[in-house]
DNA sequence: GCGACAG
DNA sequence: ATCTTGTCGC
């Protein structure tokens, strides 16, 4: 586990958010880079994944895998401190440093302006966008069924994000800013990943491969130990003290 | 006090 | 996050 208690992590949320850069100028990267992390039902035990994506091909240029286990539970609201260690491994063992990150999870669209892109963003000094599955905790009308539509997300009259649908007639996406790129720019970027799927290609490539590290290392194949000899060593399954 | 709550 | 086949709809 870790000795960071929740009030702890709060106050450094707190601290860390003014190091949050959003420029005006136009970041036009060539390549994004997604991260992604997948857990092992049954065991600790994660895999994260850094998969970087041409933007003008569409295609895989470069992957990373890091496999970990998780030190902070996770707490909503929180989410940055238990994946963001992991991350900045995987995107350390790329050779190539990334343009742009994306991350699966909220951006400023959080409840102190420092969701895990923010995070990720931070902690790395690579620009940094968040594209979440889930609406964060403002109220967030649909956007029209085209897609391309989008709906802002208002913090008061502060503008730090956009529900944004990728797919005609699917459930939409939340994006926002993570780090060094404005929000224009993360949605234009968003919408040239998903020509074809609700999600970035970043982050499906990312966790189409993290789900078959992790099938290989638990599953049936033979590289793993056979779960019924596992299950049947007293003591296997409880956790050390 | 009772729910809600990214992954 | 993860457990999981078929099935309703365009």
């Amino acid at each position: 586990m870790t000795d960071l208690s929740v009030d702890d992590a709060i106050r450094l949320q707190e601290a860390w958010r003014d190091r949050v850069r959003i420029p005006t100028e136009r970041l036009d990267p060539d390549t994004a880079t997604g991260v992604d992390i997948g857990y092992d039902s049954a065991s600790d035990r994660l895999v994260a994944v850094a998969a970087t994506i041409d933007l003008a091909t569409l295609t895989v240029t470069e992957v990373a895998v890091a496999v970990g286990t998780a030190d902070f539970p996770y707490v909503p609201g929180l989410l940055g401190f238990r994946e963001v260690p992991m991350f900045e491994i995987v995107v350390g063992k790329l050779r190539d440093r990334p343009q742009l990150l994306v991350c699966d999870g909220h951006g400023l669209a959080h409840p102190r302006r420092f969701g895990s892109a923010c995070h990720l963003g931070v902690a790395t000094g690579i620009p940094a966008i968040g594209v979440a599955k889930n609406p964060p905790q403002y109220s967030v009308p649909d956007p029209a069924d085209q897609r391309g539509s989008r709906t802002g997300v208002y913090d008061g009259t502060d503008h730090i994000g956009y529900s944004l649908r990728t797919r005609t007639s699917v459930k939409p996406v939340y994006v926002s800013v993570g780090h060094d790129i404005g929000l224009d720019e993360a949605v234009d970027i968003v919408l040239r990943l998903t020509p074809e799927y609700r999600l970035p290609e970043t982050t499906r490539q990312a966790d189409r491969l993290g789900r078959r590290l992790l099938a290989e290392m638990s599953g049936d194949s033979a590289l793993s130990v056979p779960s019924e000899r596992l299950a049947s060593q007293p003591g296997a399954i409880s956790e050390p003290t």
